[in-house]
DNA sequence: ACTAAGATAGTTTTT
DNA sequence: CTATCTTAGT
């Protein structure tokens, strides 16, 4: 990514082509090798040849507007990424004349790349491809004024939107504990989606919350932003809405210089970018509207965050004429798998129905395999043991992924994975940027750069410790609201007087100095190296040197991977840009490892082999979305598991297990509806791994078919089953999951080793992996939880080690790395 | 100003 | 149960 400032010029690119029969521009990238392979007859360019019907069809139908239903795995971003090429090729728009829309910035990132592998340069000049946000952005800082900001606007991140309106909670003298700033936070993010101003909230959600309070404390907020040239996430759309619609002229011009607008996961916008879109995309009368979505319906996970399906399903009437194109040839999974998908996913009602289909039929293909077992530690067991087993079929760790409902469903995994030396990866936990490390050194640069930055001067003030109190704090702060001065100037400016104790008054004067400093270096010297010198010179790095803690030498680790990742930025505001947007680091990819992840970030991706653990009522569907969201909710829940089973690739394994331990209770469970809802014809049920597997020893509901004595009537008389049936009834331990002589959890730990130890009768751990340790004993290593440590013993690519400050522990050697 | 005990809550997550 | 936050006590 390259500097942000660096603002390509607006309209002037609008000598382009007239539509009509434009003048050819230079064909470049994908023309060019077209001509030349047809031998400059434009007839069928090669890149469309590939493409089955459909797609061509969605790749092709250029103007007017466009609905493009792509179901699970029908070469979406292909058509999309194609449809780019095609209207480049083709001459109908320069790259800048082209609006392309996505959700996340990885998307956004994996389209430039492959329109690249089309086009070549041409990407650098596709200037309007993005997310919603950062095309947001853009915009805004080009017409900051009309929303009563200066173009170099902060943006905001939800922690710091917190603490401002914590502050502004207790300005009001309203009790901070009664009224959560975070709650109130989530409200206003919530009345932003649906395009919202302090004006247009219902009365009702005025009065829930601050004893009525609501919709003042919404506008005091946004005063609030204004005065701190700063904006959230939810403005960066919400301010261009308002600027268009005040300004028809501008948006006018919009209208001109879009000439195709494309949009991506269109299921999953919210009212307020689509009153965006809507603005942007409907043209007066005989003006053209291209305008191309493309979504899923059936993919629609995330409704609680203001996704609204409806507009996909609206779509016909906001543009009337539009086409609709349905890709329903799948080319990722085997027919069990989409048989199952689909046969689950008609439970739902107001969908615009569509079933995917595929040409492959293997008779070896294995169908979706339904697991049970008695708690979710076995459950995890079983599933360690089949990776392994696939593992020693030659398959590769990375082509797998456990698929959960909700995040603390993964401890029991990876507590397993740890002890088994199994690899893994887990997806979506907590983000580099969210560290606190990080937003603290984030803060000093913010700072810095932008000396208004009040949020990021009260977040810093104190750290590391200067004797700069709570006291010291509001009384500056006190001094900057009744001058209506930022902080740090008004920090200049006390200190000067005699207002503070000379101890503070020295603190401060100190900081002040320090950041006059930084600000003279900030034009002539090299950012990283003014970066490193801030962290340096504010005592930031010698506080967590100093901490004896076992998780600072991670931070101190993070620091340095903050300072390198920002050498492939060209300024510090450069680099404040993209954090503040692109809230994401890219993961350690080297390693072949499991996947980990929640089904909702598992949207998008694939897999050969995908686990599906913990499909239990309550927990999947989730009480909550049960009781909140009432058969939309239901609905949802049943997409989250559509999206889950057409994940897999060639093997999909679903488990419930009988009891689980809810907020440290055990509670007895019963199978998944979802489960029912699978078509017989494309499942199996698979013959109780262990012993003591199977579910059972509960009896007396009766609701699904899983739970009854026959569960699968006449459609599953499998011997799998029937065994399985067998191994629960005659289970003799109690429905509480109080085994006796479990000892899986030491497996592994015990001085002779992790081979062949047994649990009642069966071999349960497994080989180690054979190949040579990169590491050697006595060996310094860096583990980023632990810190630093000595190599005690290595056993295939579990390490003992010693830690400096968390003591001995065992890890698997790819989380640990030598210190040089 | 820092540690230790008590209180509290506990889907899903991007920007 | 357990992670995280708050408050009270030293």
């Amino acid at each position: 990514m390259t500097n942000i400032y660096d603002d390509i010029p607006f309209f002037d690119e609008d000598q382009a082509p007239q539509p009509a029969k434009p003048a050819q521009p230079q064909p470049s990238g994908i023309a060019a090798r077209a001509l030349a392979a047809r031998g400059a007859s434009p007839a069928a360019p090669d890149y469309l040849a590939t493409l089955n019907p459909e797609q061509r069809e969605a790749v092709e139908s250029v103007d007017g507007p466009v609905l493009v239903l792509a179901g699970a795995g029908t070469g979406k971003t292909r058509v999309l990424t194609t449809r780019i090429a095609h209207i480049l090729a083709t001459g109908r728009a320069w790259p800048s004349q082209i609006l392309a829309v996505t959700f996340t910035n990885k998307a956004a990132r994996e389209m430039k790349e492959r329109i690249g592998v089309f086009a070549g340069h041409a990407v650098e000049g596709m200037p309007w491809l993005g997310t919603f946000h950062s095309i947001g952005v853009k915009l805004l800082r080009r017409h900051a004024e009309l929303a009563g900001l200066r173009s170099d606007f902060t943006i905001l991140d939800t922690d710091d939107v917190i603490r401002l309106i914590k502050q502004l909670i207790q300005a009001e003298g309203l009790d901070d504990k009664r009224w959560p700033a975070r709650q109130f936070a989530g409200m206003i993010d919530g009345w932003k989606n649906k395009g919202l101003l302090p004006a247009d909230i219902p009365e009702g959600d005025a009065r829930a919350f601050a004893n009525g309070k609501g919709r003042q404390l919404y506008a005091a907020y946004q005063n609030r932003l204004k005065t701190l040239n700063a904006c959230d996430f939810g403005d960066l759309l919400l301010h261009p809405i308002a600027i268009f619609r005040q300004n028809p002229d501008i948006l006018k011009e919009y209208h001109q210089k879009f000439r195709y607008i494309l949009v991506d996961e269109y299921q999953d916008t919210n009212t307020a970018q689509y009153m965006w879109l809507r603005l942007l995309a409907q043209r007066p009368k005989g003006e053209p509207q291209n305008v191309c979505c493309v979504g899923d319906d059936d993919q629609s996970i995330y409704g609680w965050r203001g996704a609204e399906v409806d507009n996909i399903l609206r779509f016909e009437k906001d543009f009337p004429g539009a086409k609709v194109i349905k890709l329903e040839r799948n080319y990722r999974s085997t027919e069990h798998i989409l048989g199952a998908a689909g046969h689950l996913i008609a439970h739902n009602e107001g969908r615009l129905g569509k079933t995917l289909f595929t040409e492959r039929t293997d008779p070896d293909d294995e169908k979706v395999i339904v697991h049970a077992a008695w708690d979710s530690e076995e459950e995890a067991r079983a599933v360690g043991e089949e990776i392994e087993q696939l593992q020693r079929q030659k398959h590769n760790l990375n082509d797998m992924a456990i698929l959960v409902r909700a995040s603390f469903q993964m401890r029991e995994f990876e507590d397993r994975f740890v002890t088994l030396g199994l690899n893994y990866r887990v997806i979506g936990g907590p983000r580099f940027y969210e560290r606190l490390e990080i937003r603290d050194a984030m803060a000093y640069f913010r700072l810095v750069c932008q000396p208004a930055d009040d949020l990021a001067f009260e977040r810093i003030i104190n750290t590391p410790k200067r004797g700069l109190g709570d006291t010291t704090v509001r009384t500056l702060h006190d001094y900057a609201r009744a001058r209506d001065i930022p902080m740090l100037q008004a920090a200049a400016d006390i200190i000067e007087t005699d207002e503070l104790k000379p101890k503070a008054r020295k603190a401060l004067f100190d900081v002040v100095t320090d950041f006059r400093r930084w600000q003279g270096l900030l034009e002539n010297t090299p950012h990283t190296e003014l970066a490193e010198q801030i962290l340096d010179e504010s005592g930031y790095t010698a506080m967590w040197q100093a901490d004896k803690s076992a998780e600072a030498p991670g931070r101190l680790e993070n620091l340095k991977e903050l300072i390198r990742s920002m050498e492939a930025f060209e300024s510090l505001r450069g680099f404040l840009e993209h954090v503040a947007l692109v809230m994401d680091a890219e993961q350690n990819e080297e390693m072949d490892a499991v996947s980990i992840m929640t089904l909702h970030s598992a949207k998008g991706l694939e897999f050969d082999t995908v686990f599906l653990p913990g499909w239990e009522e309550g927990l999947f569907p989730h009480q909550r979305a049960l009781d909140e969201g009432g058969r939309a909710g239901l609905e949802e829940e049943r997409r989250l598991a559509y999206v889950g089973i057409t994940r897999a690739k060639r093997r999909c394994h679903i488990w419930f297990v009988s009891n689980r331990r809810i907020h440290g209770l055990w509670q007895s469970t019963l199978p998944s509806r979802f489960l029912d809802e699978l078509p017989p014809a494309h499942v199996d049920v698979a013959e109780s791994e262990t012993s003591y597997g199977g579910y059972g020893g509960r009896g007396g509901y009766g609701q699904s078919r899983f739970d009854r004595a026959d569960p699968f009537a006449n459609s599953y008389n499998s011997p799998g089953w029937k065994r399985a049936q067998q191994n629960a009834n005659s289970s003799t331990r109690d429905n509480w999951g109080t085994r006796s002589g479990h000892q899986v959890e030491r497996i592994g730990y015990g001085e002779s080793g992790p081979r062949g130890r047994t649990i009642d009768g069966e071999l349960v751990a497994k080989s180690v992996s054979d190949t040579p340790s990169r590491f050697s004993v006595g060996e310094r290593v860096f583990h980023l939880k632990f810190g630093n440590g000595n190599i005690r013993n290595i056993e295939g690519n579990k390490l003992t080690i010693d830690f400096d400050k968390a003591g001995e522990k065992r890890v698997l050697e790819g989380f640990v790395e030598k210190v040089g």
